[in-house]
DNA sequence: GACGCTTGTCAACAGGCGTTGACAAAGCCA
DNA sequence: TGGCTTTGTCAACGCCTGTTGACAAGCGTC
């Protein structure tokens, strides 16, 4: 993806391809494990530049997690078959499931004190509220918060397997569709 | 806790001493938070030594994770009454659910790669396996990830209201209502 | 009491980090 | 063409980290 020979000057360009290319990073690595030098290396540039477009590196953190956008992502299609296309993509398709970067972002930086500081600003705004108005109905709040923990959490759990849950496939359907009731059942109200 | 004067010679008890000290540490803070100075520190002792005693910051990981035991202590009690058991906990006091200290560095330490690698081999071994064999019946394998998934999942939540799950105590009632079913109905079968 | 092993401290090292300021090159405008 | 601003690079700084080897002090043993 890294052409060779000098960048173009283009600094609206080389600015987002640094905020795509941090927004990627920060995905995949916790706050911690991820460098400038990285980044920069990601895009092709200079570490230095990083810092006087961002500021610092915090401030890049905080504007790759705000460009991540709402959970709308998750809340598209129908509601009726959520439990089952969640619950399907959760365990066969965990890539498709973190359509919203921004969860992903959160899950690898939590531990981190700093990071999870930053988190928690916005996530609330970002995250649990969209999914409790889309929710609506009683108890919306805490069906948010459950139905958010319970995906994070598979994430988690598929995170300790090693990138996979580690089980047999067939296992892997019984998952599908033990869970797939579960999260309708909190859609649903 | 850390009274003045010389620490006596006593090199079991210091090598102890600095395991609790490494578990409390990785339990509360990221594997990159934490340092060994911080360790040392609160041992009441130089950083140097733990080198010593563990070798490297990773074995001192993997030892702290080690002296965590399994988590019979989440498996204890009834299981007809685990569902309202755990939720409460999970809800109302989440130093107790946390029984587990084990739990808590896996969480903590998830999102850095390095310790993510270190935990994986531990916890299918330390976690799941025992849960699962404490399960029992159909699908027990699955039912083990679920449960642990929605408990890790739950902290998260937690973790990212900054602590609290940061709802009114009303909510936190009905949380407690809505959890408790789901749980006992992964233990039942 | 003197030796020797153990236990602990101290200072320093190498390496990595985010960040900074000076410099080079590219494009624009007169 | 000559200056000026923008865009990017480079080298270096200060800081912090885990780790090491040399040194000091305690304690049992001959």
């Amino acid at each position: 993806m890294l052409c060779p020979g000098p960048r173009p000057r283009n600094a609206a360009a080389t600015r987002t391809a640094i905020l795509d290319a941090a927004r990627e990073r920060f995905a995949a690595e916790s706050y911690d494990d991820v460098g400038m030098r990285d980044i920069a290396r990601d895009v092709g540039v200079d570490a230095a530049l990083i810092s006087r477009y961002f500021g610092s590196k915090d401030d890049l953190f905080v504007a790759a997690l705000d460009s991540c956008g709402d959970g709308s992502a998750l809340m598209s299609g129908e509601k009726a078959d959520f439990g089952r296309r969640v619950a399907h993509e959760i365990v066969f398709e965990p890539k498709k499931a973190e359509k919203l970067k921004g969860m992903s972002i959160m899950l690898r930086s939590i531990g981190s004190a700093k990071a999870a500081e930053m988190v928690q600003s916005s996530c609330t705004q970002r995250f649990f509220g969209p999914l409790e108005d889309w929710l609506s109905g009683p108890d919306a709040t805490v069906r948010a918060r459950l139905l958010a923990g319970f995906i994070m959490g598979m994430s988690v759990s598929r995170e300790l397997g090693g990138g996979t849950f580690n089980i047999e496939p067939a296992e892997c359907e019984k998952m599908r569709d033990r869970l797939a009731p579960i999260l309708q059942s909190l859609i649903d109200g």
